[in-house]
RNA sequence: GGGGAAAUACCAAAGUGGCCAACUGGGGCAGACUGUAAAUCUGCUGGCGUACGCCUUCGUAGGUUCGAAUCCUGCUUUCCCCA
């Protein structure tokens, strides 16, 4: 893998580059649409490809692993082939599922023992298996193990946790190290950084990872219900931490201002489940605002979903149509609202880049942030 | 013509003397959603008020009772059965 960086933005801490993976390049800033089980939900990959124009998507190790289960992935030839996307893929290790699925599961020295929620079956996640299974999957960028504590942890919590992720992270580099690709093209391995809203464990943690030397680098551990405020403030710790040749992934993040706000303090990668989630919940974000579709007030709107939109549903569709698609349950309504809200995301990042080229990105995103938090 | 049953909020449907402004669904209105246990979840849904509360409601007009959606009588409407 490579990364090189085009331009720095002046004003702020912005930058665009090329990320160069064995399923080709990624230009960055870039945001990348959440494909849990294999899916990115309700959007063929026609569209994904062509519309929205995603140059990498997620899958789940948690997820894939117990379904369909790692082996028929192997026999299928791999993620890639299993659901036909040759683009580059990056898995979440599990270790956000060992935030969000807290009450069944279990944590000691040795991983994460879990109860599958779909038939209560014990299971095992280590920071070596989930290597394995990353492997197995054939993503181009793995994620280490870590622990994924709540925004409100407090400072000795979020010590211990992040001395446990830290363990973790050298076992899963020794293994990942040690082992080869199923498929024969490269893998890489993104450490995660934790340490909730506390400068210095941020710092420790970063230093840490970067001790050795990864391909890039991910900020975990945010956006999970601390203020927007905080974020910021620890990417700015982070950001003169960072060497300036790696990537640098921002787990789950975020709102279109979120995303932006992050650009600017120096981060080159983003996920989500937003567009697709809030898409299929009649939430669409567009360039003059927010839209929650199921408002009566769009019942006779039969403007174009976004005037301004990138994608074809966007002039072909009116915002009193999509309104009407979901207040009757038609399952095209969310596939219309997830198609235009990704389609929205990677203009934003592709937008984002272009102003970080021609040298305006900051006067450019303090101008979009007062659109884009509009509610329309 | 005779006999029987029923009328409850936007719809359906509970409730059969005080715990009823009235269960529950649906519909409607609004909100939430950040490395996806989510095409999910939450709230409101007679009027006024932030709230304690006050006012008007259970086909309609009366009556009984301290108190009625609930009991009685007339009327209206609907449905069923027999001629």
């Amino acid at each position: 893998m490579n990364y090189s960086i085009l331009a720095n933005d002046t004003a702020s801490k912005a930058r665009c580059g090329i990320l160069t993976t064995s399923h080709g390049e990624i230009q960055t800033p870039i945001f990348m649409p959440v494909g849990t089980i294999g899916t990115v939900k309700g959007v063929l990959h026609r569209d994904l490809e062509h519309d929205v124009k995603a140059q990498i998507i997620l899958g789940n190790t948690y997820h894939l692993y117990l379904r369909p289960g790692t082996e028929i992935i192997r026999r299928a030839g791999g993620l890639h082939k299993f659901i036909s996307w040759d683009k580059p893929i990056l898995t979440d290790s599990g270790g956000y599922q060992v935030f969000s699925l807290t009450d069944i599961r279990k944590l000691t020295e040795a991983g994460c023992e879990f109860r599958s929620h779909i038939d209560g079956s014990k299971h095992l996640f280590t920071p070596e298996n989930v290597v394995d299974i990353q492997r197995a999957i054939g993503a181009d960028i793995i994620m280490a193990l870590d622990e994924c504590p709540p925004g409100t942890a407090d400072y000795d919590y979020a010590k211990k946790s992040l001395q446990l992720t830290q363990r973790w992270l050298e076992r899963g580099i020794r293994h990942f190290r040690t082992t080869e690709p199923y498929y024969g093209y490269e893998q890489v391995f993104f450490p995660i950084i934790q340490g909730c809203v506390y400068p210095d464990l941020r710092r420790a943690a970063a230093e840490h990872a970067l001790s050795f030397d990864p391909e890039g680098i991910a900020i975990g551990g945010l956006a999970v219900g601390e203020p927007a405020e905080q974020m910021y403030e620890m990417l700015e710790v982070l950001q003169p931490v960072f060497p300036e040749g790696k990537p640098r992934y921002l787990m789950g993040v975020g709102t279109p201002v979120n995303i932006l706000e992050a650009i600017a303090r120096g981060v080159d990668m983003f996920d989500c489940v937003m567009p697709t989630r809030n898409g299929r919940n009649a939430t669409i974000f567009t360039s003059e605002g927010i839209i929650n579709l199921r408002n009566k007030k769009w019942a006779d709107d039969f403007s174009p979903l976004d005037p301004h939109g990138a994608s074809f549903v966007d002039s072909a569709y009116s915002k009193a149509y999509l309104r009407h698609l979901f207040v009757a349950g038609e399952m095209l309504g969310p596939q219309i609202a997830s198609l235009h809200n990704l389609t929205f995301y990677l203009w934003l990042v592709e937008e984002a880049r272009k102003h970080i080229l021609q040298g305006d990105f900051l006067a450019w995103k303090n101008s979009m942030v007062k659109k884009l938090e509009r509610r329309l």
